[in-house]
DNA sequence: CATGCGGGATTGTGATCACAACGGTGGTGC
DNA sequence: GCACCACCGTTGTGATCACAATCCCGCATG
């Protein structure tokens, strides 16, 4: 799943077929799938990877986010209750338990849970799966970000997003998740 | 492809590899990666069908296009020269003609190609991509549409468009595409 | 006439196979 | 020593088949 593979990584259909103890027809079909959404490359030939992404196509994805992803908070925000903003601030500790350890698998991981725990309140199934592709995309390239902001401390921007939310501030909230989710890119972008 | 079909439509694998003269095998993969799109649905039982738009769903996949295509606009704004422009309008007297003859499969692919031409400028592979899924989920929808609102007169938000982009308006654009790629959805939400 | 039910036809799934294309590696010629 | 080429192994594709789940139609029963 998310950021457990290197981009560049090549795959091939009966090996995921054998890894998954099935014959190759499924592993075709996920890959296909995958690949229709750009989680990975086939080239000409049909030969299947993960991707490396460019440095215009993460400024992309990363528009992306903070568009789709500021709407999805706005659309979540009155829907928010106390309860809500409890385990988000739950997960998050975890998320911060995920950068103190270094494990890099498990922080992208719990980070996107913050984010797609909070969205599933907008009530709004499509956008959430535009931004899970989003998401995918983005996987294998994630893991390299890591890698950079190894000061094993945890931004402080889901803290300022858990703020708005309790405030109920939407303005704040917009800004606090478009830092959130273009940040980190923006430096895997030297 | 956009606009063909009726919502409700169910179609059958052996059917379509038949209709392209190929075994269920790529229909099969052409099938399961609409699904992932959601320009087919999937039944629990794996029968598939073109699916039917409730209401908030619409809501929702109209507030997408007039985030992402603003985006898109916006971003085409300062590339889109003189020939490109002309090659807008060119189209999109072509959709007036589709409206005037009532044909609502080409106005459907016209008016799709007059935005897809506007936003092949943006440079912004992946979020075009975005958007073509979001018409892909839309199109079984769009044909409805149509026949609410055959008076026959194209709508003039495409001048307003073509003339933002003259005058280099970058407000106006955006009010504009937004109008164009909303107003049209909201009346079918009745 | 409505309603429930049974059986046959239809449908998707996964496996397997033949095949064509591609890639990598070892050898050969310069 | 280096570049090029041919060949073999590997890979994806499409077809076909067996099978289980499911749907649909007709019939019988109340």
């Amino acid at each position: 799943m998310h950021g457990e593979m290197v981009p560049g990584t090549s795959l091939t259909l009966r090996g995921i077929g054998q890894e998954f103890g099935t014959s190759m027809t499924p592993a075709r079909e996920a890959a296909r799938r995958l690949v229709a959404e750009g989680a990975l490359t086939m080239s000409v030939s049909g030969r299947i990877s993960t991707p490396e992404l460019a440095n215009d196509r993460i400024e992309e994805l990363a528009s992306l986010r903070g568009l789709l992803e500021t709407e999805l908070a706005v659309r979540a925000l009155p829907r928010a209750h106390l309860a809500l903003i409890e385990r988000l601030t739950t997960i998050n500790s975890t998320v911060a338990e995920a950068i103190r350890r270094g494990d890099a698998v498990a922080y992208i991981r719990t980070n996107l849970e913050f984010h797609r725990t909070l969205y599933l309140r907008a009530q709004a199934p499509a956008m959430l799966a535009l931004v899970e592709t989003v998401w995918l995309q983005l996987g294998p390239t994630m893991r390299k970000l890591y890698g950079r902001m190894r000061q094993g401390r945890p931004p402080d921007s889901h803290r300022l997003i858990l703020a708005a939310l309790r405030n109920r501030e939407e303005a704040a909230l917009r800004v606090a998740v478009r830092t959130d989710v273009t940040k980190g890119l923006r430096l895997l972008m030297t």
